[in-house]
DNA sequence: CCGGTCATGTAATCGGTTACATGATTCG
DNA sequence: CGAATCATGTAACCGATTACATGACCGG
């Protein structure tokens, strides 16, 4: 099983946008795939590097001294579509709110409401933001082609968004009916 | 910044609802928080010698040779109380499904549409599962404390999983509106 | 000129998985 | 007895993050 890196993916898909700097890249990720993928530039630049080494990018120079511009190759870009056509092996799960929750009863309803409001909180804004990205990607000129697309994963995000805010509205008012027995001590089995 | 492992307190908190082996540990991870946790024998043995080293846990023989029971000590719980009260930090989205619907234009809607139907698919196995999980969780007794604490993530897994059932109707809705132009074909920018 | 942004890259480290090795116990 | 399950542990590896080092360019 050759399972290949994430990263590679993600910077062949950004790259058959548009070629960019490894900068750019980053950039591009952070800003427009963020609600669902993240980058470190510790992980983009040696994947650039060994993409190059494979040919599925050509690195040529900008305007700007040391700064350098990748395009995919056809190379490339039969490798991305490869790629998204491998099966989807499953991701472990590993949610670190509910991993809390899960244990809250040594945490006391108070604090796992601050948590849970929390989440509600971030949800409302992922929500916010969403709505910024669907305004820019619908105005943008230049990416018809995968505007559609694109929009599909903004609708995940705001269908989970909505699920995590109605999840937490019910939650909070659940707990209000807890028991506090443990809550702020450390006895208690 | 001490970032400390989440393995353990995922191993902390298996072993706050009662004494176990870690292969016990593991089995409790992957059928009880399955659907939003998981743990690997390489990572757990390690996590738990050094949670002993550290006094948070004892390690004593059980009948059967070979296998040993940990059990929770008082520093262990303080542990425990401790982590759960540190402030969530950010974890990372990464969410393969939505990269690849991202750049689904090189992969055309017939083969998005596969993808959104698995991903529906698993959601209703997770459905399935969690009403296994509520029923057991119902009756079992010796874990009254816990109990309701257990149920609230089931319902972050029953909304997530509604969220993602609806959206992907949405979405294979849509996808069949989407131009094949480049479906199965290597070509066209 | 100085601070902020654009830009590249590497080294150390980490958290985690996989594969492997080993062996006891239980059940058919 | 043999297979399945229970049980422990380690070594190799991997994907990824963090911190660090470096420097060009631009605007005020």
């Amino acid at each position: 099983m050759l399972r290949r890196s994430r990263t590679r993916l993600a910077v062949l898909g950004a790259l058959s946008v548009e070629p960019m700097t490894g900068y750019a890249i980053r950039e591009a990720i952070r800003d427009v795939l963020g609600h669902f993928w993240s980058e470190s530039f510790g992980q983009i630049y040696p994947t650039l590097a060994s993409l190059v080494d494979d040919g599925h990018l050509t690195k040529s120079p900008t305007e700007r001294a040391g700064a350098s511009q990748y395009t995919l190759t056809d190379s490339g870009r039969a490798a991305l579509v490869a790629f998204l056509s491998e099966p989807l092996e499953p991701t472990r799960p590993r949610d670190e709110l509910l991993l809390r929750l899960f244990f809250g009863r040594h945490l006391g309803p108070h604090a796992c409401a601050a948590l849970v409001t929390e989440a509600r909180d971030a949800a409302h804004q992922r929500l916010n933001s969403f709505a910024a990205i669907r305004a820019e990607i619908e105005t943008e000129t230049g990416y018809e082609a995968d505007r559609d697309y694109w929009k599909l994963t903004l609708s995940a995000g705001e269908h989970a968004a909505h699920a995590a805010i109605a999840w937490a509205e019910e939650t909070l008012a659940s707990l209000e009916g807890f028991p506090t027995e443990g809550e702020n001590r450390l006895s208690s089995s």
